[in-house]
DNA sequence: CAGTGGTCTAGACCACAGC
DNA sequence: CTGTGGTCTAGACCACTGC
């Protein structure tokens, strides 16, 4: 092995975890222990242990120990960008509206706003070979530095409109998905004249205060996109 | 502050981050640097930098030095579980059918499997305040261990099917999600009398050398589902 | 009290980048 | 060659746990 040490003590482990060895529940050998056993100084065994701690296999109790942790199960991880998905990807995309508009009761609420602020509303249609898959709209606080000229409204993701490329480590986004039947304005941007549903994403960004600055809903047609996530 | 120096390193370097002062691509003062700066020893910088790291803001080139990285802005976690969603909770589940099959190609095809194995079948609606919310199908290959009393079948998840509390750590998952409108049996199954459009997640289970082991469907009404998935 | 993990030091040697 | 990060040592002191 050219691996260092401390890998080695990470894979014996996971080893251990994955063959029932070590259940869940079940304490880790203590720190000194594992120095004997590897022969290695204190510090080369905690990063071992500090590997698996970060990736979810253990977790440790000052004063009395390192256990092996439950798996979490039920969490994926999804990459979604309202311009890219499983199926498609949208190659073109049309603006149909931008204003300033005042929110009504619901919208105010959810932007946790007052109803006398301004909100920028963005409506766009996204096309994939020249079909309409999708409409979009968006809601904005204004802020400075948010492109203004359509051009670049056009072709923007959400993240482009509202972080202007600076602090976007402090952005918090949320996504809820839904099913959901067209209503009538919607089946005539995206010329569906059967049944057919639609994917709904909703998109929410939230400041570094946890204020949000923006909702976006992305409405797909059924037949254009899939959503895939990952466990790990 | 009673914190770590580690973490004073840590948060310091965040906000350099957060307020631009560090851009993407931008190298890290070296650690030596940050050691005269804290006055601290070389390991308890590096303890710092590893977090970073461990949370995406930074990345480390052998030799060359330590640079900021582009957030990862399209990325999401999500929690699912056919049992629990973000409206509703299963409460009820009715087995309709647990059968042996042979694939047809479509099914031997996603599963790697030839045609002649056999396929355990399983098809369930679930239950919400008496409610049918969810059409859920589930093919499984044989395994030892395998829950084969019906009762444990009808209120089991996916992962309590095919992973007996075993190697739980090893199993790797993928969804996908996507809108579509209901067959008539399906409409008959969930009381669909109106234009409805069902959320279909489908699970994907492979074992630890990628072999995929289970896939199971669930179709659940529009109007009782939404999934939410958080960046972070 | 002894044993545990959490923090930290002041060194060391290595492989690697770039000049 | 110097400077960088990657690995590792052999100690230290602390706070916490459980007896």
């Amino acid at each position: 092995m050219a691996d260092p040490v401390y890998i080695k003590i990470v894979d014996d482990i996971k080893k251990m975890v994955n063959s029932a060895e070590l259940k869940p529940g079940d304490i880790v050998p203590p720190e000194t222990a594992l120095c004997k056993e590897y022969g290695v100084s204190r510090m080369t065994v905690r990063k071992g242990l500090a590997i698996l701690a970060n990736e979810g296999y253990i977790f440790s109790v000052p004063g009395k120990g390192s256990y092996v942790k439950k798996p979490e199960v039920n969490k994926y991880t999804l990459y979604y960008d309202e311009m890219n998905n499983m199926i498609n990807r949208v190659d073109n995309a049309r603006l149909l509206e931008v204003t300033i508009i005042m929110p009504d009761e619901k919208l105010a609420n959810e932007m946790k706003i007052t109803r006398n602020k301004h909100v920028i509303m963005i409506r766009r249609l996204f096309y994939t070979d020249g079909v309409p898959i999708a409409y979009d709209v968006k809601y904005l606080l204004y802020s400075k530095g948010m492109p203004i000229v359509e051009k670049e409204i056009e072709q923007a993701t959400f993240q482009e409109m509202v972080s202007n490329g600076l602090p976007i480590f402090a952005l918090k986004k949320r996504i809820s998905i839904s099913a959901q039947i067209p209503n009538e304005e919607i089946k005539r941007y995206l010329n569906i004249y059967d049944e057919l549903a639609l994917l709904v994403v909703e998109q929410k960004l939230y400041n570094s205060e946890n204020k949000p600055i923006g909702i976006g809903v992305t409405s797909y047609r059924g037949d254009y996109i899939k959503l895939q996530g990952n466990s790990d």
